[in-house]
RNA sequence: GGAGGGGUACCCAAGCGGUCAACGGGGGCAGACUGUAAAUCUGCUGGCUAUGCCUUCGUAGGUUCGAAUCCUACCCCCUCCA
């Protein structure tokens, strides 16, 4: 294949950057480019977290990019490193999985991966392949490598140690398995988070010391979820993932908050910078925000569902949100009512609109209920056997239920 | 092994005999407004067969008319010393 066509090195460089926290080092990214082969570009994933979400393709989009200049990306299942658990940033250490686990949680990686990646230009590997042929010589020899000093310059492992809490000693093999892994890709170029710097940069050392040149360290800044203060994650339920369905991701990115819709731009949109700083203008010049981020949340569903997809999500979402309708889709069901009669909120519970009757309630108190449409504001509110009634709890919960006389 | 500190609702964190279903903050939900599920403001934030009843403050007992608050035992966590 060879490096795309027209781009020199200078101009590839400047696609390259865009976003990335820090190049280290940058003259040296510039210099391999400029030699006008494919470089190998690697990223290592987690085996653990087979379920992507926007988060983790900032990774992968700034792969895409390599890809797409013609380099050859690595995406790598660390496996083996897997068994040790990153000790980047956690505490807690990771259950070890089973090979079956492993080799679930990979396919499903390459199904998601390959809604932004190139599958003929993508290689998939693992890095068991080569640790589980190094033997305890081969772990002796890699650990001569680095000194226990350099290892306390880890920010988490200087922290720790200088707490007195134990660091044990696999979770300082974890870097350096990490960057054997280059050594034995001959990786021109790792990308990671900015949490992996260090890893990154152990990688770097290991392949000066095996002759090689050092690989070029991209780190790209975490993204934040959908609260726009902690970094995405499926534990805080922050997060918009890759395989949800088109209305749901729609609605999601509809819902951050118009300062952080442009940190979604920066990093996950694949507008030229150029486009995006002239929407903030336009948005600065009294443009709607909002149909801004619906330019956002409709690049965001094309990728992963297809652009009619996409429309028919705004559709759906405008006539929802801005003009208030029914959604297309109301849940139904049927409640058994023994004496005749039920009340409002034991219904509300029952048909799962609330999580319990006193929170039904609440909510019928504050205003928050309509049935077929108008609103209802006793608490006390019984309904006969036989009746049938759309049932609406805040904005976006919605339910047809029949009552059922049950003997 | 020794000394001390602590375990309170989704999270953090007050309370230290009654006015405690438990201050405050975060988060969540709802209402108003709007330009969207943004921002802002306001309210709510144990359960139920519901104008009352039931359960909750690490666990199990005890004292008391009455305990999250006092006593006893146990479990767990943290800090300091060895």
């Amino acid at each position: 294949m060879g490096v795309a066509s027209s781009k020199d090195g200078g101009s590839q460089l400047v696609e390259l950057l865009r976003g990335a926290a820090e190049v280290l080092r940058e003259d040296e990214l510039k210099d391999r480019l400029a030699a006008g082969r494919p470089l190998v570009v690697k990223a290592g994933f987690d085996p653990t977290a087979p379920d992507l979400h926007l988060g983790h393709t900032v990774l992968i989009n700034k792969m895409r990019q390599f890809q797409a200049l013609g380099h050859e990306v690595v995406f790598l299942i660390g496996d083996f490193t897997g068994m040790i658990g990153d000790p980047s940033g956690r505490n807690a250490t990771r259950p070890p999985l089973t090979p079956e686990e492993v080799a679930t949680n990979a396919a499903t990686y390459q199904e998601q991966i390959f809604r932004i990646l190139d599958p003929d230009r993508t290689r998939i590997e693992f890095n068991s392949r080569w640790m589980n042929k190094l033997d305890a010589a081969g772990v002796v020899r890699l650990a001569g490598q680095h000194t226990v000093a350099r290892m306390l310059e880890r920010d988490d492992f200087r922290k720790r140690y200088a707490e007195g809490r134990p660091i044990a000693i696999h979770e300082f093999l974890y870097p350096l398995v990490q960057g054997y892994d280059s050594v034995v890709l001959r990786a021109d170029v790792e990308l990671g988070g900015t949490d992996q710097k260090f890893n990154l940069l152990v990688g770097r050392q290991l392949q000066q010391s095996a002759g090689q040149p050092p690989q070029v360290v991209l780190t790209m800044p975490l993204l934040e979820g959908l609260d726009g203060v902690n970094k995405m994650s499926k534990s805080l339920g922050n997060y918009v993932g890759i395989t949800e369905p088109p209305a749901e991701m729609f609605g999601k990115l509809m819902s951050v908050s118009d300062e952080l819709m442009w940190r979604y731009f920066e990093l996950l949109s694949a507008r030229p910078l150029a486009e995006i700083t002239a929407l903030r203008d336009a948005v600065a010049a009294g443009r709607n925000p909002r149909d801004v981020k619906f330019e956002l949340a409709l690049e965001m569903v094309s990728r992963f569902h297809g652009s009619a997809a996409a429309a028919a999500a705004q559709d759906a979402f405008v006539r929802r949100f801005r003009d208030g309708a029914l959604p297309d889709e109301i849940p139904e069901c049927e409640i058994g009512v023994s004496s005749g009669q039920l009340g409002l909120a034991q219904l509300l519970r029952d048909a799962g609109l609330a999580s319990s009757s006193s929170e039904a309630q609440r909510l019928i108190r504050q205003g928050a209920v309509k049935v077929d449409g108008t609103r209802v504001q006793d608490p006390a509110l019984q309904l006969a056997a036989g009746t049938r009634a759309t049932f609406q709890v805040g904005r976006r919960r919605f339910a047809r239920v029949t009552l059922v006389e049950k003997k």
